[in-house]
DNA sequence: CGTGAACCGGAGCGACCCCTCCGCTCCGGT
DNA sequence: ACCGGAGCGGAGGGGTCGCTCCGGTTCACG
């Protein structure tokens, strides 16, 4: 039962920073950006940075944690989705459920989808938003030449239209949601190119999270 | 035909040093993205940053430069479309146009659409998009409760996967607009929210110029 | 060709930010 | 109550980056 990463007991006052240390993180990410400094996230929590060093040796790792809860509300959403009624809704709403997350997290957004780890939690992920996908495409709600990666691409868009819109006007990406949705009906319009492959779409994770340490490279 | 902001005629080498360094930025900020060193740009240019900021009294000065000549692109690009053959086929046209110009400045995505001045070009790009958007409307290739905002919706969106996928798959793009083409035909399913409105468009524009001068706002 | 103004370059300043270090505090088991 | 050691805080090191300053150079006009 017990994580195989097993904490050595961590005192309680230590414990007590922790949490306070990754609420204010949660907050300030969302609310600043991942760029806002450390020193602002101790202030919050309450504590020094050499605290907050002590149990994250490194500012990443922090943005890491952050990003792991935030991953695991998806997991989650994904099999909430699985038991909507009627079933093919299940793909709608999982998708207007990460978006409604991506509005909650906009300050993490350019660092949630290029997960570190858990490359098992991510299989299952993909293995649930299959179903999800293939429910609503034997309901004919989505056309079938669409496949898993196209989701990932969709979900990147709805990132880009929620960074811009949200703080403006919270629920336009719904609207924009409706229209991507249509766009998924069967169509007998041939799509102008195939979709990403498995490789590919890791390919773009990999690239990103380079970016996100501040490459500076050639 | 002198424009109206009227240079005291520069030196013939600063006016061919000032030509390199705007070549160079231009292709530092699509390959390296905005937060490239000014001293890079200097060197690529073969000039030393002094030179660099005799011409552009501010490195956010020099960004503008390049938006400002995307920009212009992207005008051209809309007046080029009402010329495009069949005439509905225009709308089309300009967002795949739009797209590759995306593609082709990756590294400036994040800028383009805050233009700084221009109020006026604004206008008027907004009115010729508008009657290639009323075009493909009347041809009944699009339906009719799509306003003008939801065309920048569409290119935020347009921006989210570009800058995932590009690197990987510079294409991949156009499957997915070709995705949102077929979501904007006609249909008796409403729409769930209503458009932007114009000011809340603005108002997008504005809080990401403030974000982009680096802003640490509480 | 001579002259003065415009121009050039790059060392260095200041601000910012991630992270470390070390003297002090306080928890918790005996 | 006592004590060992985990925990704490925050000043400052090290590095980066935007920008400035000034002695030397080059252009263009008379």
């Amino acid at each position: 039962m017990a994580p195989s990463t097993e904490q050595p007991t961590l005192r309680r006052d230590a414990a007590r920073n922790r949490d306070k240390i990754v609420a204010a993180a949660r907050e300030a990410f969302a609310d600043h950006g991942v760029d806002v400094g450390v020193d602002v996230i101790a202030n919050q929590a309450g504590v020094g940075v050499g605290t907050l060093y002590r149990r994250f040796p490194t500012k990443e790792s922090l943005i890491d944690a952050i990003i792991d809860e935030l991953f695991e509300q998806v997991s989650g959403l994904a099999h909430d989705s699985l038991d909507a009624e009627p079933p093919e809704s299940g793909f709608a709403g999982y998708l207007r459920g990460v978006g409604q997350l991506q509005v909650d997290h906009i300050g993490c957004l350019s660092r949630l989808w290029n997960h570190t780890g858990h490359a098992e939690a991510r299989k299952e992920l993909e293995a649930t938003v299959r179903r999800l996908l293939h429910r609503a495409q034997d309901a004919g709600l989505v056309r079938r030449d669409i496949a898993y990666p196209d989701i990932s691409v969709i979900l990147w868009s709805l990132r880009g239209v929620i960074e811009a819109t949200a703080p403006v006007a919270p629920d336009q990406w719904q609207r924009y949601l409706d229209l991507v949705l249509a766009g998924l009906r069967p169509s007998d319009q041939p799509l102008s190119r195939p979709a990403l492959t498995g490789p590919q779409v890791d390919r773009v994770f990999a690239i990103h999270r380079l970016r996100a340490r501040g490459a500076r490279s050639s």
